[in-house]
DNA sequence: TGGCAGGGGTTGA
DNA sequence: TCAACCCCTGCC
């Protein structure tokens, strides 16, 4: 069956390389890290994901196997730079990260480059997360990061975003923004109840949606996508407004638009020179 | 080796 | 609409 065959496509390099999960080690042909608490070793052979070290379960629903990537290609619009992004992206997957650990890592990413939010990230993990595995750590919890003080966050060099980070922590630790609940909720109420958190504005709350909530439709704007939007969709045409790009692309790329972002976000980042 | 420009965003005036 | 917030990376 060529149409279940190919929606088991993966691609492992493409999934964790394309930014939307930072803390990933390459270690020869693998690639190591955690999963929430569960540290996790895998690899790619042929299309297939492999897993070498723990639970088989867990790492299938964290690299969403299941999502039908057939019906999500095909529901993309048809025009030339979407189809070229898929072919350049196919197999990359939307994983399912922890909803804490995706909104935190995100408020850190504010300004910043791929090398330095897994930088920021490797940090609070070794300083205040746990030991999983010897050289893996998980996340720091809410709690764990509402009880340090913003000097102890800004050593881990996160600038003017430990403020934001402490502020989202203590929120989340004292039940005053709860998640759980946030994922109960429809994606604008979810959207709105995220950026009552300091340091989380759209771009980051759709980032948190998207990555963390599963809300596949969620579409985060950032300066790359604003990029790729004006040159590809809105060519020769002046003073399109931000608000207008947002309408644009929560219509035009359909039920799956988080994954038509990501697969324009890293085509245009590997392919585009600046 | 050192200096400098610029960067995946949010906030508040 | 725009400056301020910080400081690290990459380039010369």
């Amino acid at each position: 069956m060529a149409g279940a065959e190919r929606a088991l496509a993966f691609h492992l390099d493409r999934t964790l390389g394309c930014g939307q999960v930072f803390h990933w080690r390459r270690e020869g042909d693998a690639w190591i890290g955690a999963i929430g608490n569960e540290p996790v070793r895998v690899e790619q052979r042929g299309e297939r994901l492999t897993v070498t070290a723990g639970a088989e379960h867990v790492v299938r629903d964290y690299f969403a196997l299941d999502h039908p990537l057939d019906e999500i290609y095909a529901s993309f619009p048809r025009d030339d730079a979407m189809c070229a992004a898929v072919e350049f992206c196919h197999g990359l997957r939307i994983v399912r990260q922890p909803a804490w650990e995706c909104l935190a890592t995100f408020i850190t990413s504010a300004m910043k480059q791929v090398a330095h939010i897994a930088q920021i990230s490797h940090t609070l993990r070794e300083r205040y997360g746990a030991e999983v595995a010897p050289g893996i750590f998980s996340y720091p919890s809410p709690a764990r990061l509402a009880a340090l003080s913003e000097a102890d966050l800004r050593e881990c060099k996160l600038g003017f975003r430990a403020k934001n980070l402490l502020g989202a922590a203590r929120m989340v630790a004292s039940g005053e923004v709860d998640l759980d609940h946030a994922a109960a909720l429809g994606d604008d109420e979810a959207r709105a109840e995220l950026c009552r958190l300091p340091g989380v504005g759209e771009k980051v709350a759709n980032c948190a949606l998207l990555f963390g909530f599963g809300r596949l439709a969620a579409f985060p704007i950032d300066v790359w996508i604003e990029r790729v939007l004006r040159d590809l969709y809105f060519r020769r045409k002046r003073n399109v407004t931000a608000r207008r790009l947002r309408e644009f692309s929560a219509s035009y790329f359909g039920p799956y638009g988080g994954y038509a972002q990501q697969y324009l976000f890293h085509h245009a980042r590997l392919t585009w020179s600046r």
